[in-house]
DNA sequence: CACTAATAGTTGCAGTTGCAACTAAATCAA
DNA sequence: TTGATTTAGTTGCAACTGCAACTATTAGTG
C-alpha cells in the first residue's frame, strides 16, 4: 500500500543530505592532514576571525552546545593550537586565542578550505548569487 | 592577529547550520509524539513510498550507513511498525515493509511533517521556486 | 550585608554513529 | 566442483554528542 510521499523531494531531507555531503567533502580536507574534526575547525575559524574570545562567544558563533565547545577547546589546547589568555573581569568566563602554532596551522588550512568553497561556487557559476540569496532567505525563515 | 576569514559567511557552514536547524525543528514533530528519531523517520518514509524494500535500497535512498539502517530497522521491528517480508531469491538480502500499525503511524505523522514543509515554503513565498532550483543545482555539484 | 537567582564552563552518563571485522550467501573463474 | 571474490546485513568497539548535574563566580533584592 503505497502512500503519497517522496522523501527524495522533501525539502528538509534534501537540504540535510546536501549539507552533510558538503561537510564531509570539506572535512576530509582538514581531517586527514591536520587531525581535527568539524567542531575544532569551527573553533579555530572563530578564534582566527575574532582574536581573543570567550567560550560563550564561540558557542554563539558556531551554534554548538557548550559541552561540545568545551571539549573541542580542551583538545585544541592539548594540541598546542590554542591557549588561555589572561583572566577577564568576569571570573566565570575564560578567554582563548590561537597560539602561533595555531595561527600557522590555520594559515595552512585556510587555502584548502577556501579552494573547496571556490570550487563549489564556480560550479554554480552565474547561479552562485541566487544560491546565496536563497540561503539568506531560508536563514530568515528558519532562525525566526 | 586577525585573519581574513568569516565563518558566518562560509557556504558549507551556513548550509550545515541551516539544515541542522531545519531537521531539529522537523524532528521535534515526530520525536515527542511518536518516539522515533530522524533515521527511523527516513526508513518508514522510504518504506511508505517504496512498499516492500531491501535494507540495501533503504541505504541508497537515505544515503545513510548500512549499520545505522540495520539498527533503525531492528528498532522499528521491535516497535511493531515494520516486519520482514517473505524471502527473496537472493538469500543475502532481506526485505521489509510497514505493518498495518506502521502504516497507521505514518498516516498520522505525514500531515504534521507536510505542514512543516508547507510552512517553510509559504514563508519563502515566490522565492520557493528559486530555492528548489538552487538546491537542485547544488545537488548536481556536490553529488558529482 | 545576606540570600537568591542567573551565568560560564566542566564532567558523568547514556544514546547514537561510523568503521572495521565478521557471517552468510551469491558470483565468478578455472 | 572447488576456491577466490563480491555483496547484504549484523555487531563490537571507540569516538562524538546532548542533557543534566555540578562547581565557581557574578548579579540582583531587600
Amino acid at each position: 500500500m503505497k502512500q503519497q510521499f517522496d522523501l527524495q523531494n522533501f525539502l528538509p531531507f534534501r537540504l540535510n543530505r546536501l549539507a552533510s555531503e558538503m561537510s564531509a567533502g570539506l572535512s576530509s580536507v582538514y581531517r586527514e592532514k591536520f587531525g581535527i574534526e568539524i567542531t575544532e575547525w569551527r573553533v579555530i575559524a572563530t578564534l582566527a576571525h575574532e582574536g581573543e574570545t570567550t567560550a560563550q562567544a564561540i558557542v554563539a558563533s558556531t551554534r554548538t552546545h557548550k559541552s561540545t565547545i568545551s571539549r573541542a577547546v580542551t583538545k585544541l589546547i592539548g594540541m598546542g593550537w590554542v591557549e588561555r589568555s589572561g583572566p577577564s573581569q568576569d571570573g566565570r568566563e575564560k578567554s582563548f586565542k590561537l597560539t602561533s602554532l595555531g595561527s600557522q596551522r590555520m594559515g595552512e588550512i585556510l587555502p584548502l578550505v577556501r579552494a573547496y568553497e571556490r570550487e563549489v561556487l564556480k560550479a554554480l557559476g552565474a547561479d552562485g548569487d541566487g544560491c546565496l540569496k536563497t540561503i539568506s532567505l531560508l536563514e530568515k525563515v528558519i532562525f525566526k
